[in-house]
DNA sequence: ATCATCACG
DNA sequence: GACGTACGTGATGATA
């Protein structure tokens, strides 16, 4: 047997404890708990496939009682029973280690970490390299060079800075720390008053603890002296407790650890009885992957490369007979819609799977036979064994458009902006149109939310234990990348036919976890359908006046460039202005302002708009000034020029990319750019509204719901005096005031519904006195007070926070009045700090989500909904609660009609939905 | 790549 | 009793 090389000594005790604190509950069918169970078994898998160790054990405790009992009686003796849904999971872990055959140690009379020490000597002294699996601090004494410690569950290493930064000593001194501090979990009583940060400091002065205890009469402070010579005995007795046994009879050898390769059926077994799916289906395919069967027959033996029109229409015919293919395209470049259609991809069963190259071509600057550099074209010679792109896509339309057959595509947007743009310039029958499609990127999102990534590489390591051939391989990155175009057609054909077979294979995968997790109808009614609305609304863009923008940036530049003069003079020098780390130097340490604060993390002032301004209402000029310059900076930057830049030459309008599958309620986002984000609340942003304009002869509509989200909370939490507000369209800012303050609604001044408006946008928010006070710059107590009078006004929203974040413990996660998951992690932290987070967080994501739910009901409604009134008004934007359209002239007024009918009736609520349209040549008029 | 800042709902 | 927080995004320029 080899000698072992790098062996994991993983703390199973602590493991099991962590695992079941940090995962939402989990039950199998016969009601067992299993959360703990997971979280191990992910963490030994994790472990045996990415670690290069050859030698794995698992360590526990057993029973209650060690030889440090015998040494300080109340040793551990406070610790509480382990929770009784942890209990049943203990046999069901120790089953695990043995189904996947890794050793397994415990000893009575010894803790587990003791274990460890001994084997990590063993090891070490053997020449081996040791990690240890844990998070426990009482381990880190055995830190080394040759000894590493990895926390699985925050994916952190702890190496000899990270021990120095908790006990602020290096390993070796550790346990001089830890006798001096004592630890109220374990009962290990130390010296009283003296906690880590003293206790390092001590002994980093006299070396270590001997010492100390011997020279404790030279310490200047009398009380520390006195408690070091008073309970310098108990010191002793408490290092005794916390220091390893190394030298531990053990009852199974080093050797005895060599990893091992599982039973199938063993393991297999066990994933299946626990009704871990995820696990199994990884578990499965790495086997067959290992298989001698599976290296006979290599998957990437049914990946063809497509070079004629028969075998073409084999796999056309092929997809008809399946009436499900994935589909999935390549481009010259990253931004579909300017993108060149260079191949498509297709798979029809799993592991079946083309490559259809069509615009291939031979690397720049590598021309066979040149013998001198011609002109960048004369490179692009096409590739041969390629069809002609007109003559493929005409065969492959059909296909498309066949409504019995499903497209699947993952980021299908993608591709069906690509394909449009394909058919537009290739053929004339025009834009290619796809139907009926799905999304495996979309259908991951419903299912999982952003308890992960959606991108195909990482959906494919996770469910079906696939690396996939990153992009970088096949194109490089950085300054030396090519186009996939360049791409030679066996790669190619490896790349691109692999991204359809794995979209097919997520595509049953996720597709038969809809049912059983009630997620069918959010996809089916919600997600799905958007698809196609937002492929629609980003092709159309919206039209923006360049010329608008220029004169707009020009004033900018000049306004910034006298400001920025002034405050040069007010400052007596030059310096960046737009470095806050320059800026707060010459504020707080020249001029001497005072009122900073430095940060944390990186001990650079602090200059945001908010310390700015009270520097300012305190009469100081230079940071006004400073707050001016930076608005107009920002607007310059990031709208005016940004946005300018953005226009596409060929439609004279801007296309942002809408997102369905990037936030944690369901909302959209926008992006390249983010037309979500356009300044409205200042007069001087409002302007870059105005060169957002229709199309000649047409009007801009704005259509944006009211208070839809206090709407949503009034009827998922049944508020009463809210429901009732509503129904009767009073001024809901003004109600509440009238019911916080006791008043009489027509006693409610303008300053009482202002402060009722700002506690009314905290409820949704997940309100805390803190966050209310620095809304309305008031004090922390007369925040408090006016929550107390609005939980007493309003009772049942108090009742909705409590079973919302009750709901978000047990589960994990939080659903929208329409059935969407949103996910709530950090929700059952220790940290009372992130939790809080946490919960507002859970308050915050149905009342958010369902006016997400919401607003996408309308979207995928409307089309259908204008073309039945004859209209050819589109939607063109979506702001969270607001949707933009463009309207022909002569529509405008049934067109608006038909929009705010639509978003009215887009859900049913216990409180009527209202949606107030505006018209107008720019966005700026039309809301 | 990360931070600080600030634009929106 | 202290801790330190309003919820959700994306883009920019500076800085490491």
């Amino acid at each position: 047997m080899a000698a072992p090389r790098h062996v994991y000594l993983i703390d199973g005790s602590g493991f099991i404890f962590r695992a079941y604190h940090a995962l939402p509950p989990m039950n199998r069918a016969d009601g067992t708990p299993t959360n703990a169970v997971y979280g191990f078994t992910s963490m030994l898998i994790k472990l045996i496939e990415e670690t290069g160790a050859d030698h794995v054990a698992v360590i526990f405790d057993k029973g209650r009682r060690s030889f440090r009992n015998d040494i300080y009686p109340d040793y551990k003796a406070q610790r509480p029973d382990a929770p009784e849904d942890l209990v049943p999971q203990f046999p069901l872990i120790r089953e695990a280690v043995r189904a996947f055959n890794v050793a397994c140690v415990e000893m009575e009379g010894f803790e587990a970490d003791d274990l460890i020490a001994t084997y990590a000597r063993q090891a070490t002294e053997a020449g081996a390299e040791v990690t240890i699996v844990s998070s426990d601090k009482d381990l880190m004494q055995l830190v080394s060079d040759k000894v590493g410690m990895v926390d699985m569950m925050k994916n952190r290493s702890i190496d000899a800075a990270a021990v120095v930064e908790k006990f602020g000593v290096p390993p070796d001194r550790v346990i001089d720390v830890q006798a001096l501090a004592g630890d109220s979990v374990d009962n290990v009583p130390g010296v009283p008053g003296i906690g880590i940060k003293t206790a390092a400091k001590l002994i980093e002065e006299y070396g270590d603890l001997e010492t100390l205890l011997e020279r404790a009469h030279e310490i200047k402070q009398p009380k520390r002296r006195q408690s070091l010579i008073e309970f310098a005995e108990q010191a002793r007795v408490s290092r005794q407790l916390v220091t390893l046994r190394d030298d531990v009879a053990v009852p199974i050898p080093l050797t005895d650890f060599a990893v091992q390769k599982p039973e199938r059926e063993t393991v297999l077994g066990f994933l299946e009885a626990q009704a871990f799916s995820s696990l199994l289906a990884k578990i499965t395919a790495r086997l067959d992957a290992d298989s001698p069967q599976a290296a006979r027959a290599p998957v990437e033996a049914a990946y063809q490369t497509v070079a004629d029109l028969d075998t073409l229409d084999r796999w056309i015919a092929e997809a008809e007979e399946a009436g499900v293919v994935a589909v999935d395209t390549e481009t010259d470049r990253l931004d579909a819609r300017g993108a060149g259609l260079v191949g498509v991809s297709l798979a029809t069963a799993p592991g079946r799977a083309c490559y259809i190259p069509l615009a291939h071509r031979a690397p720049a600057g590598k021309q066979q036979g040149a013998l001198f550099d011609g002109p960048a074209e004369a490179a692009a010679e096409r590739l041969p064994g390629q069809l002609d792109p007109a003559q493929a896509l005409a065969r492959l339309r059909p296909l498309l458009a066949d409504p019995g057959v499903l497209k699947v595509g993952h980021n299908i947007k993608y591709d069906l902006h690509v394909l449009a743009g394909a058919g537009r310039r290739l053929t004339d029958d025009g834009p290619l149109t796809v139907s009926p499609l799905d999304d495996t990127m979309v259908l991951s999102y419903v299912l999982d939310g952003t308890a992960h990534g959606h991108g195909m590489d990482e959906l494919a390591e996770l469910h079906l234990a696939h690396k996939t051939i990153p992009f970088s391989q096949v194109c490089g990155k950085g300054k030396s990348q090519i186009s996939f175009a360049e791409v030679p057609l066996d790669q190619a054909t490896a790349y691109a036919a692999e991204d359809a077979d794995i979209t097919l294979r997520l595509y049953q995968l996720l597709r038969g976890r809809l049912r059983a997790e009630k997620m069918t109808a959010v996809h089916e009614t919600l997600d799905r359908p958007l698809v196609g609305v937002l492929t629609e609304m980003e092709a159309a863009g919206i039209r923006v006046d360049a010329a608008v923008l220029k004169d707009l940036s020009g004033d900018f530049a000049r306004r910034m460039a006298d400001l920025e003069s002034h405050i040069h003079e007010l400052a007596g020098r030059e310096f960046n202005l737009a470095s806050p780390k320059q800026l707060g130097e010459v504020l707080f340490d020249e001029m001497g302002l005072k009122g900073g604060k430095k940060s944390s993390k990186t001990g650079a002032w602090g200059t945001g708009a908010e310390v700015l301004e009270t520097l300012a209402a305190e009469g100081h000029d230079l940071p006004a000034r400073v707050l001016d310059w930076r608005q107009l900076a920002k607007l310059k930057s990031t709208y005016t020029d940004a946005l300018a830049a953005a226009i596409d030459p060929g439609t004279g309008r801007v296309h942002t990319t809408f997102s369905m599958t990037v936030t944690s309620t369901g909302r959209l986002s926008s992006s390249d750019p983010n037309l979500q984000n356009i300044p409205i609340r200042t007069e001087e942003g409002r302007k870059i509204r105005q060169a957002f304009v229709a199309s000649p002869g047409h009007r801009l509509i704005s259509a944006d719901y009211s208070q839809i989200e206090l709407r949503i909370l009034a009827h998922v939490a049944q508020v009463e005096g809210l429901k009732q507000a509503f129904a009767d369209m009073r001024d809901i800012h003004a109600i509440t005031a009238a019911k916080v303050f006791g008043k009489q609604p027509d006693e409610v001044d303008s300053g009482l519904r202002r402060q009722a408006k700002a506690i009314n946008f905290g409820i949704i928010y997940g309100i805390s006195a803190f966050g209310l006070a620095a809304q309305l710059g008031i004090d922390r107590g007369a925040a408090k007070r006016f929550i107390d009078d609005y939980f007493e006004a309003f009772p049942e929203i108090l009742a909705y926070m409590e079973t919302t974040k009750a709901f978000a413990r047990k589960r994990g996660y939080v659903r929208t009045p329409f059935g969407r998951k949103c996910m709530t992690p950090g929700i059952s932290e220790k940290n009372p700090n992130l939790r809080g987070f946490a919960e507002r967080a859970a308050i915050n994501a149905p009342i958010q989500g369902g006016a997400a739910d919401i607003i996408k009901r309308a979207m995928i409604a409307l089309p259908g909904a204008l073309v039945e009134h004859g209209l050819k008004t589109r939607s063109l934007l979506q702001v969270h609660d607001e949707l933009v359209l463009e309207a022909p002239e002569d529509e405008v007024d049934a067109a608006s009609e038909v929009i705010r009918a639509t978003m009215e009736q887009a859900a049913s609520l216990d409180v009527p939905l209202i949606a107030e349209v505006g018209v107008g040549a720019s966005w700026a008029s039309a809301h």
